[in-house]
DNA sequence: CATTCCATCATTATGTCCCA
DNA sequence: TGGGACATAATGATGGAATG
């Protein structure tokens, strides 16, 4: 099996150095977005007779690579257990808020509204972020509605796709996200890498948040040595803390006040930014709706249009076979 | 120092593919 | 078609760092 991962990782996948570390926001949207791609590209891959015949990519490999590719250096182990911890705190909010809307227990309810102790009550990810949440809502849906279409209706997956859908409904209750302005304390501020660099002059790795340690020195090639269920080897005693201490000394009182008022407006401009993205995907979404409907609306009329056109032609048809008729004993009788 | 959060490891169940 | 090999998902457990 160390052949097939070493095969199938195909190019760029010797040696390489993953970031160790809490995963920052960006890095988590990175991974959602690429399961997202990951699920269309297997979607496609069973729609296409071409590519059957190829050996399945191995998923979490992909993702790796693809995560690589929009700088979240993380291994393929790192991205599945990622991905698995945002799955349990999804499906517990997910179920949480599904809960509620059967029973009608109103907004205040909500997750995203409820204090952090009560969420522990609950049994509750005390701090998931409505981003994670929303992204990972539209990549579990797409795939549920995906799973449902691909059974032919008659499956026992139809019953997935409406808990999918109840999800979608719950999230349209808090498509504002109100709450949301709770959370940008919780992460590092580094996070919110949009703002503007100008200080920043390195490039290379889009994201590198200053309070994580820098690529971990070791690189851990046994990613590549098997399953999950057998791959995990002893982590070598990572040194791994503080890899840069803050300018501890010199700081005068002046500076860490200046510091800190640059820091509050770059979190407020992160804030604005996430909001109006924010803004911008409902909007999004909204219009992919619209043309959905568009589309199926055009398909039935289409449709209306071929039936009409049939029965216009057997009624002509019809027609002219009477007259053919008529005509025939008309001359016959003759 | 106790608690919490998070990344990581371990195990089991299930799905998928291939081959005899 | 049954069984083996492997990938993936799900879940529990643990250890370290951060926090109050």
């Amino acid at each position: 099996m160390d052949l097939t991962m070493a095969n199938q990782g195909g190019n760029n996948t010797v040696l390489r150095d993953y970031r160790k570390g809490n995963w920052t926001l960006q890095e988590t949207m990175v991974l959602i977005e690429a399961k997202r791609m990951d699920d269309e590209r297997r979607m496609k891959r069973l729609g296409d007779t071409s590519e059957r015949g190829k050996p399945a990519e191995l998923r979490w490999k992909w993702v790796e690579d693809y995560c690589w590719k929009k700088g979240c250096l993380r291994s393929q182990n790192q991205c599945n257990d990622k991905w698995d911890n945002l799955m349990r705190d999804f499906k517990k909010v997910r179920e949480f808020e599904r809960r509620l809307m059967e029973r009608g227990g109103g907004e205040e309810k909500s997750y995203w509204r409820i204090e952090k102790n009560e969420r522990k009550d609950n049994n509750l990810p005390s701090n998931m972020l409505i981003h994670i949440y929303e992204a990972l809502v539209d990549v579990v849906e797409r795939k549920g509605q995906r799973v449902a279409a691909g059974s032919g209706g008659a499956g026992s997956s139809s019953a997935n796709a409406v808990v999918e859908k109840s999800t979608i409904n719950v999230l349209g209750h808090h498509s504002i996200p109100p709450p949301m302005l709770q959370y940008p304390i919780i992460q590092p501020p580094t996070i919110l890498l949009p703002p503007p660099p100008p200080s920043q002059t390195s490039p290379e790795p889009p994201i590198l948040p200053s309070s994580q340690p820098l690529p971990a020195s070791d690189s851990d090639t046994s990613e590549y040595s098997g399953s999950p269920a057998k791959r995990r080897k002893k982590r070598d005693g990572g040194t791994a803390t503080a890899g840069v201490e803050t300018s501890g000394d010199g700081a005068t009182l002046q500076e860490v006040g200046s510091a800190i008022s640059k820091s509050a407006s770059i979190i407020a401009e992160a804030i604005q930014s996430c909001e109006e993205r924010e803004e911008r995907r409902h909007r999004e979404l909204l219009r992919v709706h619209e043309r959905r409907l568009q589309i199926e609306e055009s398909k039935a009329e289409i449709n209306r249009q071929g039936i009409n056109g049939l029965v216009d032609a057997i009624n002509k048809l019809a027609n002219s076979i009477l007259a053919l008729a008529a005509h025939k004993s008309q001359s016959s009788s003759k």
